[in-house]
DNA sequence: ATTTTACTTTACGTTAACGTCAACCTGATG
DNA sequence: CATCAGGTTGACGTTAACGTAAAGTAAAAT
């Protein structure tokens, strides 16, 4: 149940708010991808973890795994003192990035595809209402 | 091996040449993508297969199922004499364009992201650099 | 003629991302 | 007190999209 002191909520309650269900939620933790508070037995979750979970979804809305979002999650927990771990993180950046705008133009051009699939319906959609009122 | 009179190739020519196995060409096959004609025993692919595959390739890197793609290639195969029918694929061509844009404002957010993420490291490195130097 | 090379079908194996029980705990409520 | 809503941990099932191995065919090269 809601909490009224703090902003902790239960599993449940996220699960409804991101419109996933609590198994999902308790693969992704297994995953490693979230780590919630145990109150006892139960789970217990924070604004952070939201914030993950919403990452976690966009992410996979673009085609990434599980293990490719824990990996980019892992990035931003990196100590950044390792020049190695700097560069191999830049590395990471720019292999995203080249898949993203790959993505890019992909969406761009299957729009663009949709809008003449589009017009030509609305266009013969005309025509038969022509037909149909000339009689 | 490549057909020297017309523009015809093989299945292993076809996987090349789009950087995929042979397995994953029959089994779009399989699931009813491709309609390849045959000689014999063999397969036998066309351009307008090379634009099927171009198109299925897109999908999958937009995240679609094939059983996704099959859908939208079965639009373009409708005749388009049913109101109903017209209809129908118009509500999907606007599906599939609210997924698409979600995706774009998606990419949008994870490339500034990526942005955010470069600009610290290449300052943290420049920040090593100089410590060597200054010794 | 035989060995390669490229193809074929059949069929079972694999991985990711959960779904779906089953059996248990636990605090609130009638 | 009993029951119920919501949580918990296994553990096995499922689907998509191929991978992979086996066993055979057919043409081409040696």
């Amino acid at each position: 149940m809601m909490n009224t002191v703090d902003d902790t909520i239960s599993i449940g309650e996220l699960a409804k708010e991101f419109d996933i269900t609590a198994r999902a939620i308790r693969f992704y933790e297994e995953q490693g991808l979230l780590h919630p508070i145990r109150n006892g037995q139960q789970r217990i979750y924070y604004a952070k973890d939201r914030i993950r979970l919403t990452l976690i979804l966009r992410g996979k809305r673009l085609g990434f795994s599980l293990a490719e979002i824990k990996n980019v999650f892992a990035l931003y927990d990196i100590n950044p003192n390792s020049t190695a771990q700097l560069e191999k993180m830049l590395i990471l950046t720019e292999q995203k990035r080249a898949i993203l705008e790959q993505q890019l133009t992909d969406i761009h051009t299957v729009l663009s595809e949709l809008n003449d699939v589009e017009m030509r319906c609305r266009e013969e959609l005309q025509g038969l209402s022509q037909r149909v009122i000339g009689e």
